[in-house]
DNA sequence: ACTCGTGTTAGCTG
DNA sequence: TCAGCTAACACGAG
């Protein structure tokens, strides 16, 4: 599930676990811990508390008074949980019924409170991450708050060694939505949000990124941006208008033609038959 | 039984 | 050296 959006709604919960005496640590899931050997990240972190829960896209840190921070990453189907002093949930609103039951077994992660509280990373698939001391160097700006000049020359030009990630080096022959979908380019847009900004935007998503001109490019910008506030109002990118039309057989709720699947960016994606011809 | 996937990344290729 | 692609990761859902 998560994007930009829903990785929001985890930091905010995040935030009910600052300020807390950490008093023990469970990090024996080596794959989802790696590459920290158990009680690596337990033995850093027991005895001091988080002190602030940030992100950047899809990536979380949370700083701590010990001199580590502590990246934690959803992956592809990661539930942040923390509880109160009474094992009562708290932030991320009620839950919700259609929503899958979080099996014990899928518990990947433990840090207990001396309150008796806990904060665990519930995730089945175990492709989501913790991390001690993560880089935030491959990182790119994040969706959110960039700049449509920015957008631009990031989305429409590669980096350089120097420059990092995009932006100033050569123009960039790839997909669009290639370019939408690498993180070191823009933070936090994912396969669903992709084809949601670019559907609304009217650009085929196999268009080459090099190509698009300033009219395209902020065009896509500014769909872009309601695409992410309208997830984040609506609580998640599921929402969006074009999603639930994403399957065999799906029209596009705009004007009707089919929707058109294929790969773009080694990932599924659908777009619209007529309008992003 | 078999394929796919709302993500990331090591490793390969040109 | 570097941009860009693919497989691998793990496991439930269809």
């Amino acid at each position: 599930m998560p994007e930009l959006p829903e990785v929001e709604t985890a930091r905010k919960v995040l935030e009910n676990a600052l300020d807390r005496e950490i008093s023990a640590i469970d990090d024996t899931d080596h794959w989802v811990c790696r590459p920290h050997p158990p009680g690596e990240i337990a033995h850093a972190l027991v005895g001091g508390r988080l002190t602030a829960a940030h992100r950047r896209g899809k990536t979380m840190w949370c700083e701590t008074d010990t001199g580590h921070t502590l990246g934690v990453h959803l992956g592809m189907g990661g539930r942040v949980v923390v509880t109160n002093d009474q094992g009562e949930r708290v932030g991320g609103g009620p839950e919700r019924p259609d929503r899958q039951p979080r099996k014990p077994e899928w518990n990947r992660f433990t840090m207990v409170f001396a309150d008796g509280g806990e904060f665990r990373l519930f995730d089945k698939r175990r492709l989501g991450r913790i991390r001690l001391d993560p880089s935030l160097d491959g990182v790119g700006p994040d969706a959110e708050h960039i700049s449509p000049t920015e957008f631009r020359a990031r989305i429409s030009r590669t980096g350089t060694a120097a420059g990092g990630a995009g932006g100033v080096g050569r123009r960039s022959r790839t997909a669009v939505k290639a370019r939408l979908l690498d993180q070191s380019v823009l933070a936090g847009v994912g396969n669903l949000l992709a084809d949601e900004a670019l559907w609304r935007a009217k650009i085929n998503p196999a268009a080459r990124a090099d190509e698009l001109d300033r009219k395209d490019l902020d065009r896509l910008y500014r769909n872009l941006e309601k695409s992410l506030k309208s997830a984040i109002a609506n609580g998640g990118v599921h929402t969006g208008e074009v999603i639930e039309h994403r399957h065999p057989g799906g029209h596009c709720p705009r004007c009707g033609a089919e929707m058109r699947h294929g790969t773009v960016g080694g990932r599924s994606t659908w777009w619209c038959s007529r309008e992003q011809a």
